[in-house]
DNA sequence: TGCTAGCTTGTAAACGGTTACATCGACAAT
DNA sequence: ATTGTCGATGTAACCGTTTACAAGCTAGCA
């Protein structure tokens, strides 16, 4: 390997590569042993008065500026998290992956982030890429992953927790909601509103835990009652306001129509309340429809969206506690539960009596 | 330093911590030298096929994964990009990131995230982070940056690019729209119409040069028809749908009351819309009202709203591509352009007479 | 004065890869 | 048979930190 190496102070031709400043600069800048530059950065406090001062300059003057690599190196830490989560494009998820960066940035950690598109298999080449990237700890979405992806994590003993999922009976850590019983809670108030005929527009089940759960919490409900949700009233539509409009549409079209529509997130209800209205129809008249978020414009719309409000920037808060706590050799509970609230707004009431 | 080093077969006591799998370990077992080893893992073409053989079945059987600090330090490369945004919580945003993971994720890179919330300050925080994370390059949004950032940057060879805006005059690197250009086409627009009382609901404008030009380009339209936009006829609210609704009823509480209201986004358009409606007030009979990124929700809203799509995953794509590929030593295009679209929809009309 | 305890500071060995250069064969041309 | 070429493989230096351990120094104390 050519040796580029210039002392930072040499003249450097044109084509010349300069190597970046080392500690091995500043401590010669400073005349004192590249273990006391060491020790400046990581606990000044440690050096006497004399020593300090003559580091600070030399840093200073410097510029200079720890090598991440090198450290991790060494240290056998990264000082990175990974998170690897579905899309970005959900007010919800953006919430969450923003109280995770800000509280890792905090703890002097880094964020590395990566997509999974509800793929599992992408979602364990994602992983693979950060266990390479070296990541100390990884927080995914859901509980439902590759179980090649918990072997990998576990045995190289990466710290990870699971989100948006709360399931103390789980074998791996958890933080999150109890997405069935939030969506039972949800079903309940509209059967005890006087509905009987309920259905869903839920997300895509596969891969996804968290859609899977709402709609059995919304069985468990009916069933509560006596009741069924019969197949068809599950009809699943991507995450877009055009798709719950296709939702709403494909749910009237049946035999019976349902009066009332519990949809897989406030997007999908947006749209199933856009083409109600369009239809002619009341809401919460004729269709009473609820959803799951409380996104931003869910108490504006009119008439108000009924919502499960999902505190997910707490949700960020507690993983990347979770993890960096952990990473510290602390104990941390291994399911924590995050408190949803049910937001009773004008898009739901009681159903009309029909002919 | 203690040595916990074991060799991976010997059996460890349960306090010991088991050294990862390394390539020496892949190495011996398949008694081939560590430089072949390398060869495998970075161009397997070059070795022969049994010794493609043997390393394969040593990398497979001991689950081998690089270490990826090591790898960095060697190469004076970490192959990851930084990305520095204001926040997440926006659907275009969202679509840059996703194809700026996915472009890097593509070429080998990882991606690491964070936040400014609009805050130069921060940005810079952030970006000395980045720098220390030892990110080949990064990824900013705007051109508008603390200027020690400029520096850092440039001193380090690091290649960056500011993205979300486009503008050849730039000493900067930038891939984006026009943002003054599309606004004075969509004021442009609304002139044509027949309006002659503009108003702006902004985003705010401290350290964000996209709101700004947007606000100047819509000035520019008004100059070219020898109007101007009085100074309380642009108020600045955050990009929130209960903001653009306080927007308008400032507007609308003026001594003259204006036919158009342009938005700093759909968001802010949303709240202008919801707020105009139920104030009685006839969108775009009383006001037409637009905004830009084409949300997904923007068709779909009644009547419709006219926008200016922004399509910014490709700008996200095209970021990934400029990084990379001027790592790679490839001359880039200093500043590229991606064209927007005026999409007219129901929210925009010919003014109503006034009384 | 000599000794020890307690700080600071320095020395040097890892950390786990990449890669320049050396080496070694095999094979073709002389 | 000798030499040269070329491709495959090995050897070892180097990337820039951290940190165990050694060493030096000061002060307190017998």
């Amino acid at each position: 390997m050519v040796d580029r190496r210039r002392t930072p102070d040499a003249h450097a031709g044109p084509s010349e590569v300069l190597r970046q400043v080392g500690m091995r600069d500043v401590a010669s800048r400073a005349q004192v042993s590249i273990a006391t530059v060491s020790r400046f950065i990581n606990d000044p406090e440690s050096l006497s008065m004399a020593m300090r001062e003559r580091v600070e300059e030399a840093v200073r003057h410097l510029g200079y500026i720890r090598h991440g690599a090198a450290r991790a190196l060494s240290m056998r830490r990264s000082h990175a998290i990974g998170a690897i989560i579905p899309t970005v494009d959900n007010a919800t998820r953006a919430g969450k992956i923003a109280a995770l960066q800000k509280n890792c940035h905090e703890q002097g950690y880094n964020l590395l982030l990566a997509l999974s598109e509800y793929d599992l298999d992408v979602e364990l080449q994602q992983c693979r890429n950060l266990v390479e990237a070296g990541v100390d700890g990884i927080m995914l979405e859901g509980g439902l992953h590759h179980p090649e992806l918990y072997h990998l994590l576990e045995s190289r003993g990466i710290a990870f927790v699971n989100t948006i999922v709360y399931d103390p009976k789980s074998p791996y850590p958890n933080i999150g909601f109890d997405n069935r019983g939030m969506a039972r809670r949800l079903a309940d108030h509209l059967l005890d509103l006087g509905h009987t005929s309920l259905a869903m527009i839920s997300g895509p089940r596969a891969g996804n835990d968290r859609a899977r759960e709402r709609v059995e919490g919304v069985r468990d409900a009916l069933a509560g009652r006596g009741l069924t949700l019969a197949p068809d009233a599950v009809v699943e539509h991507p995450y877009r306001v055009a798709e719950g409009r296709l939702g709403l549409r494909r749910l009237i079209a049946r035999d019976t129509m349902p009066t009332a529509i519990i949809c897989g997130n406030d997007v999908l209800a947006f749209g199933a309340i856009l083409e109600a209205q369009s239809q002619g129809l009341d809401v919460p008249g004729d269709v009473s429809i609820a959803g799951f978020d409380d996104l931003d414009w869910a108490s504006q719309l009119p008439p108000g969206l009924t919502t499960v409000a999902l505190p997910s920037p707490e949700v960020g808060r507690l993983a990347a506690r979770y993890l960096i706590d952990t990473l510290k050799g602390e104990t941390m509970p291994h399911a924590t539960e995050v408190e949803v609230r049910l937001i009773l707004r004008g898009s739901t009431g009681v159903p009309r009596p029909r002919g």
